[in-house]
DNA sequence: TGGATTACGAAAACTGTTTTCATTTTCGGC
DNA sequence: GCCGAAAATGAAAACAGTTTTCGTAATCCA
């Protein structure tokens, strides 16, 4: 398996990088900056994990309260469409982001006793995929890939399960 | 790639083998047995694809129209519940299901241009999962992949969107 | 067959998300 | 710097799919 790029700091160059990338984005499409936006995407963009819409609101809601959840939301759709935010959807029936200018594309496994989710990327798995869609005459845009399971190390995971985790972070 | 096997007909053998099994099922929870659930079991493991609440619905009023959404959905969770059913969710924002008692497990290719849903099944994929997981200290309990792309054989693609394919339907 | 238990169906409630709409902000041209 | 068209905001309403409630009806075992 080859491991996932982690940062457990902010990489404080790669994320203004990101600000800038999304400001050109808003210029090429003809919006405007605003402050709001500016709020949300710096906040976004410093947190780790696989982040809910409230859990960002939140964030946002510390620096400028007067923020509301249509202006997240709004703002979210726009990250996507810029491809410098993905969206996830794990099966607890919300929709979490994900900055991946950290991480290249990766699928996840997600631990169903503690919330955990590891993340991983096997170039074998692409290309056997990759094949298989070969095989059946179709080309593949994107996909998603979720093992749903279980830790083995069951201290590890009791502890996190204690400290009660959610599907929102990873690692 | 392994195909997936595939009935066109419904297979009467089969059905009763599973309305079988779920009043097994019933009988062991001690639930009773009802006429609206007869009938919504009955209904939906004979249609093909991956369908949803809404078209079981429709199918089961047409044979009792006082059968209501509440008792479909209870009913479904029941399916769920007793594996004799998978539930998916193919990013459309309806919760789609299907039987599988004439498909083993398989994962699926959809098509975002006509709605098609290609079904395939591959041993060297599920084993390649298997050792990843290992590698992570991870056990499996079930998966999901999804590849998002669309037809190469453009003609068959469009003549699907022209008579307007969903994505319930899978061959 | 009585009666505790389970199921039903219509409607209300819920959840996450999107839309509406009145108001405010942005920003290119003057 | 100011104007004004265009875009953005935030509160609240609307929305879609699903779940729950609650009064009534059906099931099924002793
Ligand atoms: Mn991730
Ligand atoms: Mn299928
Ligand atoms: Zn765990
Ligand atoms: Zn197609």
């Amino acid at each position: 398996m080859v491991p996932v790029k982690k940062y457990r700091e902010v990489d404080e160059n790669l994320v203004r990088q990101k600000e800038a990338a999304f400001a050109d984005f808003i210029q090429r499409k003809g919006l405007k900056t605003t402050r709001q936006r500016n709020t949300i995407i710096a906040t976004f963009f410093r947190l780790r994990g696989h982040i809910s819409v409230e859990e960002l609101l939140n964030q946002v809601k510390q620096v400028n309260p007067r923020i509301g959840y249509a202006t997240v939301y709004r703002t979210l759709h726009l990250l996507v469409e810029s491809s410098l935010v993905e969206e996830r959807r794990f099966g607890d029936g919300l929709a979490r982001y994900e900055g991946h200018s950290d991480v290249e594309h990766h699928d996840h496994m997600i631990c169903l006793e503690c919330g955990e989710i590891f993340e991983f990327f096997n170039p074998r798995l692409e290309a056997l995929q990759e094949s298989l869609a070969e095989e059946n005459n179709f080309q593949i845009f994107r996909h998603r890939l979720e093992l749903y399971g279980a830790c083995k190390d069951k201290e590890a995971c009791n502890r996190r399960k204690a400290r009660g985790n959610t599907a929102a972070g990873a690692e």
